[in-house]
DNA sequence: GCTTTGATGTTGACAGTGTCAACTTTAGCT
DNA sequence: AGCTAAAGTTGACACTGTCAACATCAAAGC
């Protein structure tokens, strides 16, 4: 038998760590982590209400592998962000931001597990950090890229990534938070914000 | 008897509702909203398990009113940053600035809550986002000031507001989710991270 | 092929939670 | 003085996370 074939009516399960983590950000997205309850996704996968402790410590313990998950999907959806036809490094940057911002309204529940609290533990938050860290670099390459290419001032990238960072990452949160509304053509609204975000950071505001 | 007395020992508390948000918003800056239990709030104040559904309706409701409080101070402390000595708007807005970081640490659950989700009910969540638009105002404020001292070009005064706003509660929340270290002087590196984003905004990155 | 064993799942229980319905007390108005 | 509505109480229900003790099974070693 296949191994990605799950048995169903079995002692065994065959994967219930991966159906939980799925299970799991299903919930978590659709109604905050809140909702999240161990006994109903035990419930939802037909296997007992204490079996997940076979895979997880606890409840935080499945939150934050939920919180991994969404760092290596959003780092993918960074790195994937188009490069562009042309090499110009402004235009990657630009499409690096509105996936920032999609992934952020495509999932909100991880997004919000992902930069929320909730994980204590030290140990299990600094690995966090680390997945974090790593989907950083994809904007950092995105920030050196316009240093070579003479578009922003050379010097330490930090100094302009963590502004950049910081930026959209308001930005993202804000638009999860319904603080900043939307109307009816999200995706061209996000679009003109995120380019006229780049052109103050470029240009900045000054009168010219 | 003075109605700021609270009655202990007796039927009636006196004073539950504002006690109860007051208490509520100790618990919650200090163990998040997660860790906040009704009853336990209850047993706290000496009052029976259900008391508190005399004043609101929910658990959510009393989170609700605690954010609510939150905007009221978050919009105090902006009001109340410094507008410096000379009339040069700049130091307005980096006071500002600061000001928004540092209420965020200072109160990391109240803002966790004020911009978490949790909130659903659409009726709470417009009085909310009301009181988030009359703290904005005031961050709206100190951009105005710097377009008409001619910092920053004429215009939409929201085409720079709202970039700014995400990107200083941006830093905010990545700052109190601890995804930017701060290190042994954080006051110090938290205004001059204020005041390098401030830079980049009005005079933006581009090589001089 | 049989046994053993560690991983995986189950049952039953405990303490804690939010919330409801029905009841009681009391402050303040008429 | 009496009434009413607000404020507080008791008891219950369904649900939760989590633990300890037990059951099942796949696979490794003899």
């Amino acid at each position: 038998m296949p191994t990605n074939v799950v048995n169903i009516d079995r002692y065994h399960h065959g994967d219930l760590r991966n159906a939980l983590v799925e299970a799991a950000a299903l919930a978590v997205n659709k109604g905050g982590v809140e909702s999240l309850s161990l006994r109903g996704l035990a419930r939802q996968l037909g296997v007992s209400q204490t079996a997940p402790y076979r895979h997880f410590a606890s409840r935080d313990d499945l939150v934050a592998a939920v919180a991994q998950e969404g760092f290596t999907r959003l780092k993918q959806q960074l790195s994937d962000a188009p490069h562009g036809t042309t090499p110009d490094p402004r235009g990657r940057v630009i499409a690096q931001g509105i996936a920032y911002v999609q992934f952020a309204l495509a999932y909100p529940g991880h997004f919000r597990v992902m930069f929320g609290d909730g994980i204590e533990d030290p140990k299990v938050r600094t690995r966090l950090l680390a997945s974090g860290l790593a989907a950083f670099q994809e904007l950092m390459a995105g920030v050196q890229a316009l240093q070579t290419a003479g578009y922003i001032r050379k010097g330490n990238p930090m100094d302009v990534a963590i502004p950049a960072w910081t930026m959209i990452h308001g930005f993202a949160t804000l638009l999860v938070n319904k603080m900043i509304p939307l109307g009816a053509n999200p995706d061209r609204e996000i679009e003109a914000h995120v380019k006229r975000m780049n052109d103050i950071f470029i240009e900045g505001a000054a009168p010219r």
